[in-house]
DNA sequence: CGGTATCCGAACCGATACTG
DNA sequence: CAGTATCGGTTCGGATACCG
């Protein structure tokens, strides 16, 4: 890997130019960071192989959204469709090599989201309350 | 930590009905998930303290979204704001305690993004390649 | 310097209806 | 079952102008 993609790099004087890591991180995020995306790679990493419709349950997420959020999740490579070709239609979802690497760093994030609602809830109750005075 | 914040919970059978932990993550994601949240903790982590303009600057982020955004994290307890009553006006941010313990999986997913970009470019291009034909 | 207020187009996303 | 198509409300987010 080449240096230019460490993230700890305090070459520049804090807030002179863009950072470039920023900018690139920026753009991955905004191809499989939103929240569906990362559920649905949850889900995968939980269970290994889901249908449609049980990915639609599991997540509570919208037809419309989840067939979406797949196909994107599809053509970056994350994850892998297969179709059976029987009736009524069959179609598994599983992870691929890239989306299984990308499991790690989303699991740790969603096991912190999952330590921390409580501490966010208090947090912000403070901030109201305080706010409010 | 109650049994009932553990991931890796199988008891359902896959898809049956909403998984309770997808709820809950989808709502601190909602909170902390977003991207200017992510690129914001992801600087604050590299360099310690930042002001205002420094923020703005190394992630190329409209003032407008980048106040919104200090504000939103402040009140969920994830980073501190201090204020310097000089002329003109001096605003740094930092960690908190639980700003910095997201630290971590918030880093190490930044990492990911950078390692694939790449990875992900080369993926869409054959997806296109494949569906355009 | 570090914001806030307003405007406005773009993107998101659920609901609904329809298809093979 | 596994989608696609269309519509409409909500949110996102940049641009601009202004303030202490």
């Amino acid at each position: 890997m080449a240096d230019a993609c460490t993230i700890p790099d305090e070459t520049s004087p804090a807030g002179s130019v863009q950072c470039p890591e920023c900018k690139r991180i920026n753009e991955v995020l905004a191809r499989v960071g939103d929240r569906w995306s990362v559920l649905v790679i949850i889900s995968l990493a939980r269970y290994g192989t889901l249908r449609f419709n049980e990915l639609k349950r599991n997540l509570g997420i919208s037809q419309r959204m989840l067939s979406l959020t797949l196909r994107q999740l599809v053509r970056d490579g994350l994850i892998e469709r297969e179709q059976f070709p029987t009736i009524p239609p069959k179609v598994e979802y599983s992870l691929t090599a890239m989306g299984t690497s990308f499991r790690e760093p989303v699991m740790a994030l969603g096991q912190w989201a999952l330590d921390n609602l409580d501490n966010i809830d208090d947090a912000r109750a403070r901030f109201d309350e305080v706010v409010e005075a």
